[in-house]
DNA sequence: ACTCCAGTTGGAAACGTTTACACTTCATTG
DNA sequence: CAATGAAGTGTAAACGTTTCCAACTGGAGT
């Protein structure tokens, strides 16, 4: 368990002032070719690193920036987190990852714990904007951050989104003009995300469009596991819905599988539609019609302007990056068997 | 933009020395009830937070952990990140991410960030752990580290895996049991995952134990989007597979719905068993029989491990935990249709 | 009245860097 | 030939903590 060497060790056997090994690694002032190659030598010789915190000490620069993310559970929070960290990478910063579970109590934690650490600026989601302690207490702090999938509705954060209740408008809108006229919805745990909420608005703004009922709406948690119950109940309703939209594309895929057990077949039986656009969603079969959110640009987008503010203190920005439909297979036009002046099959 | 408090400022404010503060917030040594409770108000009243930074250059320690994954693509990696997390969390420790993009020379680059940044040790899963340069990099570093999915293969590293090649052969034990004689392989690029390659081998096995001949091997990339061009291949193969083992999940999922595209239903027509167990191939329809890793288990190990070694200088361990089959919907006995006696339907 | 000790507290030296500043050389310029 | 300045280098002071050590209290024991 031997202590990496240090700066001065280099130095001694370099016959030079850690000032001018320091000059060297940083390429910084001037110095002498055949110094320069003395000091390159004794770096490699001694296998010396420099060592971040010593340096982090001296610059007041960590060189990292705090992520936060309800769960990687959720591929959207991965893909993210992989265009975060690409960013990052690509600007010479490294990434600090917490994960809040969903919980209050614990973005507030997570995020003291990466300012303790000195990050020079967070990427983060939180539960929901407009009542989250986190942020309160983030904008005392007077680190940069910037919230990704959260809706910009305080001013003044830096936020990258979509227009999450624009595009359930436009997907739920879909489900009409196809001819559907009872249409459900399952959607997250509005507590937990205000995604879920606006998704939810948009949702009953279409079928308002199409002068329709919301159909049943159904408020499950995270686990979405096993949402065959929740299906037998939504088919079992009079009228049964012939097509359901889901907030997340977690619980489409595992609405078809709970249709799927009830006997029920997507899009025949029923059309299904979800939001997000993870990647699985188009390699499984039916492929699942779905909002697409460019989740992993998301990341990236986030990291450049947050560096932008770094590095030139530019001013907050909201950036509300287009999204687009997927035409997936688990949707179709309704059967029309459901009406009283349809012939039996 | 101005900086915050640091502990002299509290001193002064609670008018004690700083090593009276330091005391107060580490509880070591011994304080008077009165002072803490002074120096207490002093934190609150100036939103001090202790400098992570000037802590671990004191005390040689960062607090954080290395963390690199080949991609979070990929929800088996961001399953085992989110236990590391996890349990990296639990233990008081922070994490920093990076990935590897399955090049072996970002594994080096990215190790050598992570030592820079004295991570007190690291949790990997490298592309090829016998031909890996950044683990010989990384043995001459005296940090601890614990490879996770990588096989057992090198003595005295820790490593936390299963039996990639008996789950393998156990599970394509299973399809030739079922009836199946010709057992086709999508295997993922051998070169970037060394997992691959033993679940070759354990597929081989599993043939040559029912005196099978391994059907057609078809090794792809990484980009698992569009497998179709290979699904069509196998179909029209004479005679023609009536099962295929993927290598991973993500290979099988996407050649389901290969299969599904050229009009082959599965299980009906063909059979489908996947490689790591992750959560969507339960929610899927028809859902994936397949081998489950333990992933977000294998994180926590990993780090609990890590830990020990930190805190006790215990000696490196070879971690092997249970597999489990999960029988799914994607498999089936063969019909018996392909065979000359088999009458038309 | 003395010593002794436990309980508190402060001073100051690290930890590994960066960097402002001062100091050499040595060549160029007036 | 003196003055100027550029290039190369070293010294030492930070940065924000922790922690060793010394110093001071006051009460108990003799």
């Amino acid at each position: 368990m031997n202590k990496p060497p240090t700066i001065r060790e280099v130095a001694r056997r370099a016959g030079v002032s850690v000032a001018t090994v320091s000059r060297v690694m940083n390429d910084r002032g001037s110095v002498s070719e055949q110094t320069r190659r003395m000091v390159g030598e004794a770096i490699r010789e001694t296998g010396f690193r420099p060592n971040v915190i010593g340096r982090g000490l001296k610059t007041a620069r960590s060189g990292t920036l705090g992520v936060l993310v309800p769960s990687l559970q959720n591929p959207i929070f991965a893909d993210v987190v992989q265009g975060i960290e690409r960013a990052a990478e690509a600007g010479g910063y490294r990434i600090l990852l917490t994960s809040s579970n969903y919980l209050p109590e614990k973005e507030v934690a997570a995020i003291d714990t990466l300012l303790c650490n000195r990050v020079e600026g967070l990427v983060l989601t939180v539960a929901d904007e407009s009542a989250s302690r986190a942020l309160d207490f983030l904008d005392h702090s007077h680190v940069p951050f910037v919230l990704v999938f959260n809706p910009a509705r305080t001013a003044n954060h830096s936020i990258v989104t979509i227009d999450n209740s624009a595009a359930a408008r436009d997907i739920v809108g879909r489900l009409v003009r196809m001819g559907h006229r009872r249409i459900a919805m399952i959607a997250g745990d509005s507590q937990a995300s205000d995604r879920s909420s606006l998704r939810r608005a948009g949702y009953e703004r279409a079928l308002m469009d199409g002068r329709l009922r919301p159909g049943p709406i159904i408020e499950v948690g995270f686990d979405s596991r096993n949402l065959v119950r929740h299906c037998r109940f939504l088919s079992s309703c009079n009228p049964a819905p012939t097509a359901v939209f889901c907030s997340t594309d977690m619980l489409a895929i595992a609405a078809i599988r709970g249709f799927a057990a009830l006997g029920l077949r997507v899009p025949d039986d029923i059309s299904v539609a979800g939001f997000d656009g993870i990647e699985v969603g188009q390699c499984m079969s039916p492929s699942l019609a779905t909002v697409v959110q460019p989740a992993e640009d998301m990341g990236m987008c986030a990291v450049e302007h947050l560096l932008e503010r770094l590095n030139s203190s530019a001013p907050a920005k909201n950036l509300t990056l287009p999204y687009r439909l997927r035409h997936g297979e688990s949707w179709a036009e309704p059967r029309e068997t459901t009406t009283p002046k349809g012939t039996p099959v």
